[in-house]
RNA sequence: GGGGGAAUUCCCGAGUGGCCAAAGGGGGCAGACUGUAAAUCUGUUGUCAGUGACUUCGGUGGUCCGAAUCCACCUUCCCCCA
């Protein structure tokens, strides 16, 4: 199996430019793994890379849907195996980069999401039924038909209650079934992970604040404002993009600017926070602590591992 | 100069004699995560020791078996009159 390098870590870490100073040396190209960046049109919000920012590297998976367009990880996972093949044929390394944990880990490890449709009504059933009668009944149903679901997902993340509930009723087999029989077939794929992080937990929110400030100076209420006028926030994957929800007070004039865009800043340091979360759980990770390193050392110190992991055994 | 009010744990803020290491919120920290994942949810947040002990509620000194809560003085801040 063809080798692969992975870029990830928090927001605002500096993935982006290590993996095309990586693209540049190892003749690759990049492979966005990154759930906002997909759309187009969310651009300085989603901190997407810019023409500059690219120097010449080609990125995939990126900007390339309407921002009204539903996706998911089951799309994804199809999405970058269509698009590492590919690669593969020219012989060009994918170099994946993003924080979307949930996206990468899907497809590293290879797990095969099952091949049913999601029943839209089912879940719109679901959600009525909880709004009318919370949450209570639709647990206990849960616990009966899938017990090994329900001792997982706790209580109150009526979410994922939801959600497992909706797959034993559209598929007639539980979650915790389809789980078991999608890692069995789990194919782990090669790759080198790379994770970007701070020892210094302040100096990462530091970046975070700043980088807000940055997007605020590209024009993010003019973008916010404008996906606002489009009725292109309306929908569910897009509407929750953190650097465009947190401004609608302000359209709305129910808040200060000031106020949203301290929000803003607290939310992505929450983000940043679930993301470390997310990522330390992967031991395979290779993480670079960038503190007081410039640019050039950790992108000497990432090439370290990459020389090191490429002339390894296939 | 006179009158009134306030000072609480990282922040805001409740608490007006024992049930208070102190509600609630924020923030922080840690965690979970298989088709919404930039989502959703959980735990923890004085110190040390695992059913306990110890130090906290501006400061000092009192009253009381017992005080964040009552009294006195001091310090700082706010408001009103001059």
């Amino acid at each position: 199996m063809k080798k692969m390098l992975a870029v990830v870590g928090p927001t605002a870490s500096g993935k982006s430019d290590l993996a095309v100073a990586l693209c540049k040396k190892y003749g690759g190209e990049v492979v966005s793994c990154d759930s906002m960046q997909i759309y187009k049109k969310m651009n300085i919000g989603t901190a997407k890379p810019t023409d500059e920012e690219m120097q010449g590297v080609r990125h995939h998976l990126i900007d390339f849907l309407e921002p009204g367009t539903e996706y998911s990880v089951s799309d994804y996972v199809a999405d970058a195996g269509k698009c590492v093949k590919e690669l593969e044929v020219r012989g060009v390394i994918p170099v994946f980069c993003g924080g979307t944990g949930l996206y990468i880990d899907s497809f590293v490890s290879g797990l095969e999401y099952a091949d049913f449709e999601n029943n839209p009504d089912i879940r719109k059933r679901l959600e009525e039924e909880f709004a009318k009668d919370g949450i209570d009944g639709i647990f206990e149903r849960l616990k009966k038909c899938d017990p090994i679901s329900a001792e997982g997902i706790d209580f109150h993340n009526t979410k994922r209650v939801i959600r497992a509930l909706e797959v034993y009723e559209t598929t007639g087999v539980t979650m915790s079934e389809w789980n078991r029989r999608s890692k069995i077939n789990a194919k782990k794929k090669d790759c080198l992970i790379i994770g970007l992080d701070y020892e210094d937990r302040q100096m990462l929110y530091d970046r975070i604040d700043r980088r807000v400030d940055i997007m605020l100076g590209r024009g993010l209420l003019d973008e916010t404002k404008s996906l606002l006028e489009e009725g292109l926030l309306t929908s569910k994957t897009a509407s929750q993009a953190i650097a465009y929800k947190e401004f609608m007070p302000y359209f709305d004039g129910t808040d200060a600017l000031e106020n949203c865009i301290e929000i803003l800043k607290r939310n992505s340091r929450r983000y940043a926070k679930r993301q470390l979360t997310w990522f330390k759980r992967n031991k395979d990770i290779k993480w670079i602590y960038r503190d007081n390193k410039s640019f050039d050392e950790v992108l000497e110190c990432a090439c370290g591992y990459v020389d090191n992991y490429l002339s390894e055994e296939c």
